[in-house]
RNA sequence: GGCCUGGUGGCGGAGUGGUUACGCAGCGGACUGCAAAUCCGCGCACCCGAGUUCGAUUCUCGGCCAGGCCUCCA
């Protein structure tokens, strides 16, 4: 029973073992609020809900502390208050919110901790005036930088070298730097910005900085796990790790190090200048958030996830397959509080293994379906409900699953029909119970007939 | 140019040194008044080349291709 995470900074999978399995730590780089999360955003949201959960379950709810972060100032937030002449606060407690309601869609449970930059902006001048005592940063004009070539480490985790980063420099160096992979710490705010007083003059914070604030306030100078985006590697957790270390005097940062792979729309990069971004807002209302969920869970996490409608439309039959099973289980009663079979956990347990997990999931739909022992039977719903409830699926009743969106115009419409049809059917008049069929296809539904009357569902399509 | 991923059947997607998941779609059958759902069965794959091996989709090397990072980005 031990859980193996694949560490990107060993590049490989390692034996997840905790400083201390009574306060298991785990920070994730969370939404900057300037904008509607896309679900490129969302997918870290749901990978890292995933291993929370199963953090939990391994070491228990209160012995699990997962911090991510709000960053709510940087230069496009600062951008849209100008743009719409508004403090940042009015930006980003709208798009909080926002966010919140999103991924609260995707069966995202709340984080322990939401650290906000805003509200740390002093434990991040500490940060930095450590560094600076320390030699580790240095001020010029108006700016304070971190020195690369102080910290001997720095590179280790995206695999480069300072070398590597001259070569590599894409963008004009600011002539104030000792080297061009310096990054700042603080700089001056520029007209219209929000401002902060410092020993290094009227500013506000670098990126990097925030992170390594918070981690440090909320978590402690050594955490667990440190998670994100692919993209994140470099530079941010490379300087997150680089400040965190010189500025805390610890050999180790984060004791692991884990990233989910990149979402691409179409097989193209998702991004708002070739106009393919899909917003979870918007997503949302044309599938149900559980099978926008298991889409982000159907590949492994550290995989390339392609986001095509196709993907989506498989992902919600793969539920309707799972729901499916539990419907004609109605009759079955199990305690709900099943616990998830050894296959599901040791599927997760291996770094993250959702997709063997899932196929785990239909194995006991089959046996629900198949098998004719009442005690079988019961023990695989039980298990399948107790893998959802870990996963964060199958938790509604598998009737309103079906009946989706319909609102309640339409269900009153339908039952109605059904009563006329049951009775054709009795009295063998097919043409009639043919016609009213027709009519509910129209109307989106599909019938399923069965001896005591009939069930339908919702069509899949733009309802929900 | 440097660094990092990945190339598996019609599609999605695991996994394995030898009998190759799982889901969707397809085909045949059962059930059904006809359907839908369900059940039974079937077919279909491991980028290319070399090497290691009794044997490689799985290991090694080379190549090709795709994606990402190196600048804000999950």
């Amino acid at each position: 029973m031990t859980l193996v995470l694949h560490d990107t900074l060993a590049r490989e999978k390692r034996p997840f073992e905790p400083a201390d399995p009574g306060r298991v730590t785990l920070y994730v780089c969370g939404p900057t609020v300037y904008n509607y999360a896309h679900i490129g955003n969302a997918r870290p949201a749901v990978v890292f809900d995933l291993l929370f959960r199963v953090l939990r379950r391994l070491y228990g709810e209160d012995q699990v502390v997962y911090a991510r972060n709000i960053t709510d100032v940087d230069d496009k937030i600062n951008q849209a208050a100008i743009d719409q002449d508004v403090e940042i606060g009015a930006i980003t407690d709208k798009f909080t919110a926002i966010y919140h309601q999103d991924m609260d869609a995707l069966g995202v449970l709340r984080p322990t901790l939401e650290p906000r930059a805003t509200a740390h902006i002093g434990e991040m001048l500490v940060l930095i005036g450590k560094l600076i005592e320390g030699g580790s940063a240095y001020a010029a004009e108006g700016h304070v930088l971190f020195d690369t070539q102080s910290f001997a480490d720095y590179g280790k985790l995206s695999g480069r070298s300072l070398d590597d980063m001259i070569a590599g420099a894409r963008v004009e160096v600011a002539p104030y730097k000792r080297h061009p992979a310096d990054f700042v710490l603080w700089k001056p705010s520029k007209a219209g910005e929000p401002v902060w007083d410092s020993p290094w003059g009227a500013g506000r914070p670098g990126w990097h900085i925030e992170c390594s604030a918070m981690v440090g306030k909320t978590l402690g100078d050594t955490i667990d796990i440190h998670g994100g985006g692919h993209d994140l590697i470099f530079p941010h957790h490379e300087n997150e790790i680089a400040q965190s270390r010189c500025a805390d005097h610890t050999p180790v940062y984060a004791r692991y190090w884990v990233h989910n792979g990149f979402l691409t729309m179409d097989a193209e990069k998702m991004s708002k200048s070739l106009g393919n971004v899909k917003l979870v807002h918007e997503l949302i209302k044309r599938a149900p958030g559980e099978a926008l969920r298991w889409a982000l869970l159907s590949g492994h996490y550290r995989a390339p996830l392609d986001w095509t409608d196709e993907l989506i439309a498989q992902s919600r039959k793969s539920l309707d397959r799972l729901y499916g099973a539990l419907k004609r289980a109605l009759d079955v009663d199990v305690d709900l509080g099943g616990e998830p079979p050894p296959t599901v956990l040791d599927a997760l347990l291996d770094d993250l293994n959702t997709p063997r997990a899932m196929a785990e999931l239909f194995a006991l739909a089959k046996t629900l379906e198949t098998s004719e022992d009442a005690s079988e039977r019961q023990a695989a719903k039980s298990a399948l409900l107790g893998a959802g409830r870990l996963l964060g699926f199958l938790q509604q009743d598998p009737i309103a699953w079906f009946e989706g969106g319909a609102d309640a115009g339409l269900k009153a419409k339908v039952e109605a029909l059904l009563v006329e049809r049951f009775a054709a059917r009795q009295a063998k008049d097919w043409a009639t119970a043919d016609r009213i069929r027709d009519e509910l296809n129209a109307l989106n539904v599909v019938v399923m007939d069965n001896a005591e009357g009939a069930t339908w569902r919702l069509k899949d399509g733009e309802t929900k």
